[in-house]
RNA sequence: CGGGGUGUGGCGCAGCCUGGUAGCGCGCCUGGUUUGGGACCAGGAGGCCGGCGGUUCAAAUCCGCCCGCCCCGACCA
């Protein structure tokens, strides 16, 4: 239905790889680089990220955390040390071999985590439980060799956060784990507006090194599954095998209890993909750029003249207004270009709000507001328009998390057999549902016949008495199982 | 790594079969007219046709080798 508008990019239900790729090309989110697999993050998309990086900076200080810094580079004997983890890692690890003209020593592994790392160092800080918790966490790049990549979701190369905790307890530890979970679901749901299920991951999906993963999973708008953040419990295992070690109270010597977890430029494909159409890009006012963009329209210079007044007039209202995530973002385009090219332009970038004023509205003391999730128009009278942004920035937030909720809640079906398990992902896709003995057989069965994977045991779906799938033994509740990102 | 496709101005493509030294649309630059859903006219800039070798008087075009990229099959924030 607003297909008549688009040129530049496929519909999204017919193609959607191809309008994901060509979102985030066309609206300068990104661009490939010389490098494959690891991309250029473009002005407009690393604002995107800035926002949301800010926010979760916010939350990881609030709660108690000092941001720090370590090495790029992971000496090969490090990452050995966990014996799970060096399993699970090495496949993805870039080497640096050579340096300084030479061969080195030892391999250097360009970071794919910094849990070895960071456990070799400090070691070396934590003699006493007077010393702990020690609450840590790092902005920075990883490296994960990956054979098929795709913007911001997939790329050898990603910013994240890594948050590193050590604590004297594993009930501290496993608080710890829940208040990561927490900013996460905070930000991906208050920010961006994705609602997201909480809960645990099978054995199969656990971090490599940890005791368990928890993590937020949110629905893409082809009803694919999309990870929004991990946390780890990773208990001793890395200060035992680092040979972390402090006194107790108790004047025992003890290992202690770690966790980790982390947050990744994912997010911004997640943006895209939980809340774009198919004029592109639909984003929360919250991480906009921009929230709201002017258009002028005039045919001569005395139209110009009088627009130009009424838009000074509005950079003087608009000056103290504050907005859920700061002063009001808005801009003026004043290009040469026509009004319906700026509309499309804007759109396709995802603004909020666009605001179109020509002579008629000036002289009528108004503005015509346009809603970019479904073009509604609204004319508000220009002196109004500084205490009504606010609200309608809020209320369009709030209207895209219920769009994305109802969206999830309409594709989230309920199987018991693995016969519709099939039939209901072939024909609808979406979250199941579904009853699972707890077996990694099953589980990769399933993935291997469906292509699906259990996402989590939710943490909030009630206990619910059933028979798994694959082999009809007892399940205790449904899992949420998806195909995913 | 196995199967399929493709490489020609910034982008998308035609030309290749039937050799004769390159064309279209978009974009870009200049000037003018325009501006309420992607404006129009005129002029202009821009290409060792992926690379190397061969056939030929002559190769984007025919032949061989190599390289890159895209899609599909085993892992992942």
């Amino acid at each position: 239905m607003t297909m008549e508008y688009v040129k530049e990019i496929p519909s999204k239900a017919e193609a959607f790889s191809d309008w994901y790729t060509a979102v985030c090309l066309r609206a300068e989110l990104a661009d490939y680089s010389p490098v494959r697999g690891m991309m250029v993050i473009r002005p407009y998309g690393y604002a995107i990220w800035e926002s949301m990086r800010d926010e979760l900076d916010r939350y990881i200080k609030r709660t108690g955390h000092s941001n720090v810094y370590f090495p790029l580079f992971v000496p090969r004997s490090l990452l050995e040390k966990e014996a799970e983890h060096v399993e699970g890692f090495n496949p993805q690890v870039a080497w640096v071999t050579h340096a300084g003209g030479e061969e080195l020593a030892e391999w250097l592994a360009i970071r794919p985590t910094s849990e070895a790392i960071i456990a070799e160092v400090v070691k070396g800080w934590i003699q006493s439980y007077r010393d702990l918790p020690l609450l840590m966490n790092l902005w920075n790049n990883v490296v994960r060799w990956e054979l098929r990549t795709r913007l911001f979701l997939r790329t050898a190369e990603f910013l994240w956060q890594e948050a590193h905790t050590f604590h004297a307890t594993e009930q501290e530890a496993a608080d710890e784990v829940a208040l990561g979970l927490e900013g996460y679901r905070s930000v991906a749901e208050d920010w961006l507006a994705i609602p997201v299920i909480r809960g645990r991951k099978s054995r199969a999906e656990t971090f490599p090194g940890a005791v368990y993963t928890d993590a937020v999973e949110a629905m893409m708008r082809d009803r694919r599954a999309l990870q929004a953040g991990t946390s780890h419990m990773l208990g001793q295992n890395f200060a035992r095998s680092a040979g972390i070690e402090f006194l107790d109270r108790d004047n025992l010597r003890k290992n202690p209890y770690g966790t980790s977890w982390g947050f990744s430029t994912r997010m911004v494909g997640a943006t895209i993909m939980a809340h774009g159409d198919d004029a592109g890009l639909v984003l929360p006012p919250n991480v906009a750029p921009h929230q709201v963009v002017v258009v002028p329209i005039f045919r001569d210079d005395e139209g110009r003249a009088a627009v130009a007044g009424a838009i000074e007039r509005l950079e003087g209202a608009f000056a103290g207004v504050q907005t859920a995530s700061g002063p009001l973002r808005w801009k003026v385009d004043w290009r040469e270009e026509s009004p319906g090219f700026k509309y499309n332009h804007w759109e396709l970038r995802g603004v909020p709000y666009r605001l179109e004023i020509g002579p008629r509205d000036v002289a009528a003391g108004q503005a015509v507001l346009v809603r970019r999730s479904d073009r509604a128009k609204e004319a508000l009278p220009l002196d109004a328009l500084a205490a009504e942004l606010p609200g309608h920035l809020a209320a369009y937030q709030a209207g895209l998390f219920q769009r994305a909720l109802d969206f999830r809640a309409a594709n989230t079906h309920h199987v018991d057999t693995y016969a519709d398990f099939k039939h209901v992902l072939d024909e609808d896709g979406g979250f199941l549902m579904a009853p699972w003995c707890g077996g990694d057989e099953c589980e990769k069965e399933i993935n291997a016949d469906t292509g699906a994977t259990i996402r989590l045991v939710p943490f909030d779906s009630p206990d619910e008495a059933g028979t798994c799938l694959v082999d009809g033994r007892p399940s205790e509740r449904r899992v949420l199982f998806a195909r995913a990102y």
